[in-house]
DNA sequence: TCACTATATCATTATATACTTATATCCTAG
DNA sequence: CTAGGATATAAGTATATAATGATATAGTGA
C-alpha cells in the first residue's frame, strides 16, 4: 500500500544520496563528475543513481560519451519542494560552477 | 551534514513505519492499539516506535497504565505536509473509531 | 505487598544495504 | 572495426535493519 512511497523515502534515507541530489539541484551532472565529488568509488555512485532512478527521483540523459543525472520535473510534489531547499555545499557549488566536464574528461569546454 | 534529514527519511522509508504514521493521524493510539492492528509482535512494534521518537515524527505520553504515541506537533513543515496527506486504510479508520483502549484491554469488546 | 498488564530491551537470525574490486557493456573517435 | 574512456553489472564482504521469542521494567489496583 505505502510501498512506492516507503521506497522513496528509503532512497532519501542515505547522506550520499542527499548529497548527490544537492549536486543535481546545483546543475545536471555526468557520473564521472560526481565521482570526482563523492569520496567513494564509480560503481558506488552508479548503484545510488541507479536508487536514485529507481525511486523516480532522478533521470538520465546522453550527451557525447556521458550519461549525464537531473532531477525529474515530476518528481512527487512534497519531496520536490524539499528538494528545492537543499543547500548543496558551497565547495561543491563552487565546483560545478568552475567546472565542465569536457574540461574533466578529454576534451575542452562543453 | 545531512544526517538528520537522512535519518528521517530512513524512518519513513518502511511500509509499516508509514502504516503507523497513517494511525496516528486518525488519532492517538497507544503500543497495544497498534499491536492489535499491526500483524507484527509487540517488541516488533515497539522498535519501529522508537525509531519514529528518535527521528522526530512521534512522542509519548502517558495515560494510566498505557503509552500513547502522537504525531509530533513540531515535525518538519515538508514531512508535516505529506502526512497530512496520508490516507489511512479505511477498516483501520474504522477500527480506531470503533474502538478505545479502555474497552480493548480489559474488557473485551468487539 | 503482590499479581497483572503494558511496554521496553536483549539476544539472535535472516535479509537488505553500501561499499569494494574485477569485469562487462556501451559509445565515440579514428 | 578497434581502442579507449565512461558507465553498469557482478561478486564478495561488512554493517544495518526488521523480525522473533525471552526477559526485564514500570505502573495499577486489589
Amino acid at each position: 500500500m505505502y510501498d512506492d512511497w516507503a521506497e522513496r523515502f528509503r532512497a532519501l534515507g542515505d547522506t550520499t544520496r542527499l548529497r548527490i541530489l544537492s549536486l543535481l539541484s546545483v546543475r545536471d551532472a555526468c557520473v564521472c563528475e560526481l565521482v570526482e565529488l563523492l569520496p567513494i568509488s564509480q560503481p558506488a555512485v552508479s548503484q545510488h543513481l541507479r536508487k536514485l532512478k529507481q525511486a523516480g527521483l532522478v533521470d538520465e540523459y546522453r550527451q557525447k560519451s556521458w550519461t549525464f543525472y537531473r532531477l525529474r520535473a515530476d518528481m512527487p510534489l512534497h519531496i520536490a519542494d524539499w528538494v528545492r531547499e537543499l543547500k548543496a555545499d558551497e565547495s561543491d557549488v563552487l565546483w560545478l560552477q568552475t567546472h565542465h566536464v569536457g574540461a574533466l574528461c578529454t576534451n575542452r569546454d562543453t
